[in-house]
RNA sequence: GAUCUCGUAGCUCAGCCGGUAGAGCAUUUGACUUUUAAUCAAAGGGUCAUGGGUUCGAGUCCCAUCGAGAUCACCA
């Protein structure tokens, strides 16, 4: 394979080199005696008590200046950078003074892994620094890193910010962004508050198939795949709820999963081909219950990210301090378009989105019309995390029927800055009824509806055997994790997000 | 899938009405034993995304393709 190289490879590549003619293992083997970070010496370190008189780290080389026969550089792990002071003499106590004239300076680049041992001091300019007597390479780098520079004011010089680049080399953007660090720190301390909330209410964590006969549980297009032994097709799951059902029936009284989920639609800055969904359903519960405790979870998910149930999102403050405001579908549209449609048909729900100049099709039954006029004329609206329940049967072909109210279930969606990020229901369990749910999503296939449901015959036999009255929630991650990191774009929490491959120049042999 | 915008050095960006390819940082060489966007002196570095076209001449104008971003559609 022919590569073009820059010339700044060409010469870390004679580095290497160089390296090695000096006996010098560029790629030695791997234990290195780290013994703090470089966080740990900026909370610790205290001149009159406490000196640090032998700290050994490791990290990566971002920045040298020479001054003769002393150094100053910037090495940065994963407690962030320290500085490091290095003297020639020192470093070289002996004659040969080439382990600093050669190696230290013209052979080390920005971005090698280096390993130093030292003592902590104060310069003269008040930095804390490691005054290095031993350095050690850990890793040569062969490409140059982006150097992004901070000025003493804080403006930053030559960021890294080419999102095509930071999405396909994330692991250089979380090089030389601490920032893209932070976010991703964020998310995943997120997911373990969600996790720890749930298996302190005695919840088990499951895990069920990625690769489904059958895919169910949500209404969209799936990824269709195909396993050669078995000869059959198979779809990546667009959901795990059907699953996850199966698993109360037998027993299991509270189950949960965080989820990959695999959507075969269009991606955007909301939208990623693969993303993930954390479901949780508890036996005996209701969706009234679930919407006490999705409320506490989040709530305490904010407080343990933000030590503050206030999240500021963009120019907006999401305040997630219970109680959320809690509305029925139709209250909702009315407060904020003036029309009730509680007593109109199909016809009047056509007419009424049409005064809307919303588009509807022919394929769109009642309860599509209603989720239309809600998703164009309400939920661009709704800021503050926001309670929606009642939804129309017709859209809800797993929710139970509502114990008050004709052609409504028991079902809500939490949202939240203008996007869903859960819903709910009390989950369906009589298996008679299911069919006939199942059913009508048929028909409304052969109306055109491309995302109906299929009717699986096997979840039904799990339903027949029985399932106690349930409540069922799925929770948004990628998008409550936007919410929780003051980001735009789900591409900017996701560490690897879908992007067209690279077209790479034409391998000749 | 539709529309708009963008693609120039390792990174961030200039490049006017079409006339020899530019800067800062990074790199290389040299100076400097407490600097910090280190500084000073010098040098090298480009298939201007790709392919066509118009033109005496294209980074610049036109067309197509590839990739990205934004808005819309679909969805969570």
């Amino acid at each position: 394979m022919s590569t073009h190289l820059s010339d700044q490879e060409i010469v870390r590549r004679e580095a290497l080199q160089r390296i090695r003619e000096m006996g010098i293992d560029p790629y030695p083997a791997p234990t290195y005696p780290v013994n703090t970070l470089s966080s740990a010496i900026r909370t610790s370190y205290d001149p009159d008590n406490n000196p640090l008189p032998d700290v050994c780290l490791a990290g990566r080389l971002m920045q040298v200046r020479v001054m003769g026969k002393a150094s100053f550089a910037e090495l940065q792990d994963a407690g962030g950078r320290i500085q490091l002071y290095v003297n020639r003499d020192e470093l070289c106590p002996g004659d040969d003074k080439s382990f600093y004239n050669e190696f230290f300076k013209k052979l080390l680049d920005i971005g090698d892994f280096i390993g130093v041992r030292g003592h902590v001091f104060t310069t003269q300019t008040g930095e804390l620094t490691v005054h290095v007597q031993s350095l050690t390479l850990l890793a040569k780098s062969l490409r140059p890193l982006p150097v992004v520079k901070t000025d003493a004011e804080g403006q930053v010089h030559d960021a890294f910010t080419d999102p095509e680049l930071r999405h396909r080399q994330r692991y250089v953007d979380l090089v030389v962004n601490p920032g893209v660090r932070e976010t991703f720190l964020r998310r995943s301390r997120m997911i373990q508050e969600m996790r720890n909330c749930m298996l302190e209410s005695g919840f088990l964590e499951v895990e069920t198939p990625v690769l489904q006969p059958l895919y169910g549980g949500a209404l969209a297009r799936p990824f269709k795949t195909h396993h050669n032994t078995l000869d059959t097709t198979l779809y990546l799951r667009i959901a795990n709820e059907l699953y996850l059902k199966r698993l109360v029936v037998g027993g299991f009284d509270g189950v949960f999963e965080f989820a990959k989920n695999f959507r075969n639609e269009g991606m955007s800055r909301f939208h990623n081909p693969e993303f993930t969904l954390v479901e949780l359903y508890v036996a005996y519960k209701d969706c009234y219950w679930m919407m006490d405790f999705v409320e506490a979870m989040i709530e305490r998910v904010a407080l343990a990210l933000h030590g503050d149930t206030r999240v500021t999102v963009g120019e907006k403050i999401i305040d997630f301090k219970r109680p959320w405001k809690r509305y029925t579908m139709a209250e909702a549209i009315q407060i904020h378009t003036g029309t009730d449609i509680r007593h109109l048909d199909e016809n009047g729900l056509r007419e009424a989105a049409r005064r809307m100049n919303i588009e509807t099709d022919a394929s769109m039954g009642k309860g599509k019309l209603i989720d239309e006029i809600f998703g164009a004329a309400v939920e661009p609206l709704l800021i503050q995390p926001t309670f929606i329940t009642d939804y129309p049967v017709e859209m809800s072909p797993l929710a139970k029927r509502h114990r008050d109210h004709d052609g409504l279930v028991e079902r809500f969606e939490v949202i939240c800055n203008a996007k869903e990020i859960a819903n709910a229901f009390s989950e369906l369990n009589d298996p008679l009824d299911q069919r006939e749910r199942f059913e009508d999503q048929i028909k409304l296939g052969l109306r055109g509806d491309a995302e109906a449901m299929m009717l699986d015959e096997d979840f039904l036999r799990a339903l027949e055997y029985g399932m106690p009255p349930t409540a069922g929630v799925g929770i948004g991650i990628d998008r409550l994790a936007m919410i929780m990191t003051n980001q735009d774009s789900i591409q900017e929490v996701i560490f690897f997000p879908q992007m067209r491959p690279e077209r790479h120049a034409e391998v000749e042999d």
